[in-house]
DNA sequence: TATTTAAATGCAACTCTGTTGCATTTGTAA
DNA sequence: TTACAAATGCAACAGAGTTGCATTTAAATA
């Protein structure tokens, strides 16, 4: 399974310099955090490092257990989030509640792209393709992203 | 939004008589417990009644609410676990990270229904339409079930 | 109708995810 | 080197969801 191909573009107000387009999976990790206006501290490289070399999506207690910092859990969380806004990552909510995440941002108009989940483990595989609408929405609704979960068993189970 | 068609179709080892099809959406709530090899109890059939008039999913929280019943918290996370195995509800995940449950049981082969998840308050409403994949799955990944989540902005916000 | 028993409930204690306020530390620009 | 905003750590917290065990109740049987 490849992973998305990823664009910027959060909608917080962090930082202007977010909205600077970046090319996820063959930047390095300094020029990353550095596009994005993001201090390069020894966690966010080993974070980024983590999630390029990630082959399927991460859990905070994946995190937690796979990095060499012993980060707070608030600071990881919190970085988290951050990463997220700024579009360096994405989250995605399966069945069991926690949020995984996986590099590359949303995309954030018609179509998304999906990810499947084993059954069997528990692992969230990113997916390259991507869904569309094939039907019409109910007056007033207005759609603005869609995601597909496919669920079933992986190459591993 | 129209509710999803729901047939029934659970996979644990509560009863045979889950396999029993049932009408959830025409069915007296009675009947569906009793179809389903469930006792009639007050919270049951509160519960049952509350799904059927709610216009959008339902979390605990809601559901606690809700209910006449004073419910202990542990009891009615039961009776979701229950009634979702026996196909009677199924539940959605959104970003929030909490569970929550409409009726109807979950389709379980090549295309699943979609759920809307408004950005601004947080409702999730079953769809009525269906997705089908409009990809290939990489080699030894084995689809079973497809479920769509589309954002936006509902028709109450 | 009274008896019996498995199923259902309530209670208490717990784990885990995720958040928030505040003091301290650190990256970076001047 | 200094100074300041950003980042981190710490502590305390809220809420979702689970588990073991004692008690209660629905419903089958006598």
């Amino acid at each position: 399974m490849l992973l998305p191909f990823g664009t910027g573009g959060g909608n917080s107000a962090i930082k202007m310099l977010e909205k600077i387009t970046v090319d996820i999976f063959n930047d390095s990790s300094q020029n990353l955090l550095e596009k994005k206006g993001l201090k390069k501290t020894k966690l966010r490289l080993e974070l980024i490092q983590h999630f390029k070399e990630a082959k399927h999506a991460q859990a905070y207690s994946d995190l937690k257990q796979a990095l060499v910092s012993d980060v707070d859990k608030s600071t990881l969380y919190r970085n988290l989030s951050i990463f997220e806004e700024v579009g360096l990552i994405h989250g995605i909510n399966d069945h069991t509640g926690v949020t995984k995440y996986a590099l590359g941002s949303e995309p954030s108009s018609g179509h998304g792209h999906a990810h499947f989940v084993c059954e069997c483990c528990e692992t969230v595989y990113c997916m390259n393709g991507t869904t569309e609408l094939q039907f019409e929405m109910p007056h007033g609704f207005k759609p603005k992203n869609v995601q597909t979960i496919i669920k079933g068993i992986c190459a591993n189970c």
